[in-house]
DNA sequence: CGCCTGTCGATTGTCGACAATCGACCACTG
DNA sequence: CAGTGGTCGATTGTCGACAATCGACAGGCG
């Protein structure tokens, strides 16, 4: 979005640590790690083809974001989530999104509403085409260009391990049954109010997406665990 | 406080990392490393008597953590705050303890407000001695203890982050010359709203409260760092 | 038969050595 | 003298091997 310099293509510099931190990260994110599972060194170190010193290095990052469980001498596990989590998750990620609303509208309401727009248009593009795993991520770019906006970097660092499991959440529930293009409509009230520049309004159009969104998962999630850990 | 089964001395089965951990952690945040200040691995594993793998460990969740900064192959530095950090540090710490203080009402707001007036007893009796050092410890406890009482994990996680960073303030900054007692009487306002069970009137007091310690740390933030980084 | 105890295999934790990368410095060239 | 290219030292990144620790299991003792 914003001019950066440097218009060629950035040669992959980054270290081995990180390239093994971003593929475990998505490979728990998407699901391939079921929770409870332990991640063994030796095992994935092979199967990445490096040493298990990177690999170490990223899954105590891992630990640090709270999407895996280390225990001394005893291994890691990827984190099972109980229906308490879901319900922190929720009720602390409103606070959140609340308080980057409040920001954003002191700020710049209206460009931020029509950047919100085009995400939430993106959400409904998805929907049309049936892609649930677009609406997802879509879903997520519009909550995290949310925080962005709100130009906040401690904030957006918190972000990064909340909206983290909450994607963490959404790989291990597909929410199949509920209407997809109605996901992307939840979220015209939260652009109209940021447009009008109503606080209070926004503030309470926001808590109530993620209140809803948190109340449907922790409905479902005691069905969708049982299954899984008989 | 809770009454737990083994009274033997625990013996410390913690991880060398865990250990080199805490210890860095502790350095920093007692000001021992001063900010912008490199930190090499090779010395400071020498120092501590230990190979670079663990202290290479360590230094990964200190970065997660943000206390510390890691550029690739270029070395790793304490974090240096500028002043836009602190006013982020404390609007968002002022959102969380609003957060956590709510809860904290709808719960058992009387144990509670019970307990924080212990803690804040503690922070008087080390303002009467004249310890500065003991009032920002017991200062940290009060607040920390409010987010504990919220009986909220994720918040307690995020707090960890954002109370390293509020440490990390307070070693670089002495309120020298600020009435400690004064520090301690501060709190009054928030156990009696929390003691009348009058959520809003909580809620402004605890943002009155850490918007007032922003603002004031924030005043002499420059004039600080200017002394520091000629 | 029940419980304690010692051993075993598997996994993690730690180490020292080697390779890769970066910035600084300096000689060279036009 | 400005700019370029190469070399060097310092530091981080990675690796393979070894040590420490844990749970499980089997054997002995009451």
């Amino acid at each position: 979005m914003t001019d950066r310099v440097p218009p060629l293509g950035e040669i992959q510099s980054r270290s081995l640590s990180e390239q093994v931190l971003d593929v475990l990260r998505d490979a728990i994110l998407d699901g391939d790690f079921r929770p409870g599972q332990p991640l063994v060194e030796t095992d994935i170190a092979a199967r990445l083809g490096v040493s298990r010193a990177p690999l170490r290095e990223a899954i105590r990052i891992l630990s640090a974001e709270g999407l895996v469980e280390s225990v001394p001498y005893h291994g890691t596990t990827v984190r099972a989530l109980t229906k308490t989590d879901i319900e922190e998750l929720y009720s602390l990620r409103g606070e959140l999104e609340a308080f980057a609303i409040r920001r954003v509208i002191q700020q710049d309401a209206q460009q931020a509403a029509s950047e919100l727009r085009e995400h939430m248009n993106a959400i409904l593009q998805a929907a049309e085409a049936g892609d649930l795993h677009l609406v997802n991520e879509e879903d997520r770019d519009f909550h995290r260009t949310l925080i962005v906006l709100s130009d906040h970097s401690l904030l957006l660092s918190l972000w990064n391990v909340v909206g983290a499991r909450v994607r963490l959440v959404m790989a291990l529930l597909n929410r199949r049954n509920s209407d997809l293009k109605q996901v992307a409509y939840n979220h015209v009230p939260i652009i109209e109010a940021i447009e009008a520049g109503d606080e209070a309004r926004a503030v309470q159009e926001i808590r109530q997406h993620i209140a809803n969104t948190g109340a449907l998962i922790s409905e479902f999630w005691e069905v969708e665990t049982e299954n899984k850990n008989p």
